[in-house]
DNA sequence: CATATGACGTGGTCTAGACGGGTTCGGGAA
DNA sequence: TTCCCGAACCCGTCTAGACCACGTCATATG
């Protein structure tokens, strides 16, 4: 069989993209549409060559991008599969606090408040929503070797967690964005955050234990699933009296 | 011919790598003894294949991992190149700051200080020196629009960067690492960087126009040439009343 | 029953060759 | 002289097929 490619026709038409990332494309629909839930396996890279009537290579490009952007998980000997939160590697890639001392220390998350609301204007831009849409708001304090470090508030859109209660928080052991994936079948992608310093609040600075105005760092976060939809807005408290924020530039 | 690979010899061995790999690290001596100096051209894929004795795709592999790493820029019809700090595109990747309001904004360095010393417990550990080696210290403000953002205090060793002085600070235009590049053929290629909220003392208060004990984004960062080889150890105060430090988590 | 052994399916590596698309430059046509 | 077009060279894409390393599981063997 001669090579087909993008030969002859779509070649330098304005949507053109070359053949591996049209396999890429239809993968992340797949991916979207939970045809592979996270942890399961895909189909092996020949069948997928088959099905798709491309080469294997072709196939082998258009995952190793999506593995890069650890969206899959590849397996030697196993096979490729739907990367999971349940993953214990996925925890630091969006908990980027380190102790001061070094070594590693278990993270506890301590529900504190959720309430159902409506989406103001700032929580509706951040996530792409309606003013008066219905959020789900969650409080929290995620402690380190049983200190408070981190108070964090959350908001999620109604309109894909429906209600999300205290006790379901309290009951699931994991992180929270393994609870959403388990939960509601919604996997976070990828994250934007911006990091200040502020003064400690009142209430802040009892829940971390701190003196009033001490310097905080806070973390915005905008979280994104498939298909960059932004599906959770957070902003978190750091004290960084014990702790650090660790970032690796590339 | 028929394929070679690391078959017969070398296979299992616990200093096994793939071919690619191990043109990888050919590659890597040549960047790191000088031998293509950023900016220029390396020889094209077809002749390290020949050259290397190897097919070209395997070249391209290795040549894929090195531009993943921001070490080398490919760009089609040209040829391969090594990065540069030059290149306005790696400005942003070791200054994370943004303007709160959007847009982008221009910075400039403000060089206040620059003498030789010799390291500390400290900075010897960080930059993996002995105590007493000579080192530069640099301090300067960085500025956006015309206003103080940064007051930063930078530790570089002697040993490789011989003697910097104020006068060759002032007068280099363009960023710090530019610098170093064109100047003493360093090229930063990787940075760990560690956040945390502090008060600002008085002398950074005053450069920055802040209030004194006001809360500043700390920033330390160890920056890495070739090879993983600490070349600069600096910390950083950030005042984030318009700015933030934007970081994105994949 | 417990443990080797080997077949089989998976991703990982490597090769060889073809063609597409971007860049540059020189030579021929207007 | 100016402009256009093709050659030459680069990276980018795609194919086809080979073999390797890893993991699993059924089966044979003690």
């Amino acid at each position: 069989m001669p090579p087909k490619g993008p030969s002859s026709a779509a070649a330098s038409s304005p949507t053109f993209s070359p053949l591996y990332r049209q396999i890429k494309s239809l993968l992340l629909q797949r991916l979207e549409s939970g045809e592979w839930r996270p942890g399961e396996a895909i189909p092996s890279e020949s069948e997928l060559a088959t099905r798709f009537s491309v080469s294997q290579g072709t196939v082998r490009k258009a995952i190793d991008e999506m593995a890069a952007e650890n969206l899959l998980l590849r397996r030697q000997g196993k096979g490729t599969f739907v990367a999971s939160h349940d993953d214990p590697r996925a925890f630091f890639r969006f908990l980027r606090l380190v102790p001061l001392a070094g070594g590693i220390e278990q993270s506890q998350s301590m529900p504190l408040e959720c309430w159902r609301a409506k989406a103001g204007t700032e929580v509706a831009r951040m996530l792409e929503l309606n003013i008066g849409d219905p959020i789900n708001i969650v409080r929290r304090v995620l402690q380190f070797a049983g200190k408070p470090v981190v108070v964090d508030e959350i908001y999620l859109p109604g309109s894909i967690f429906g209600t999300v209660t205290l006790e379901m928080l309290r009951d699931y052991k994991g992180s929270l964005y393994s609870f959403f994936e388990n939960s509601f079948g919604i996997r976070m992608v990828r994250a934007e955050e911006r990091l200040r310093a502020v003064p400690a609040d009142r209430t802040s600075a009892e829940l971390l234990n701190v003196a009033e105005g001490s310097p905080l760092l806070s973390v915005e976060r905008v979280s994104f699933s498939y298909g960059d939809k932004p599906v959770e807005w957070r902003r978190g408290l750091y004290s960084t009296s014990d702790h650090c924020y660790f970032n690796e530039l590339g």
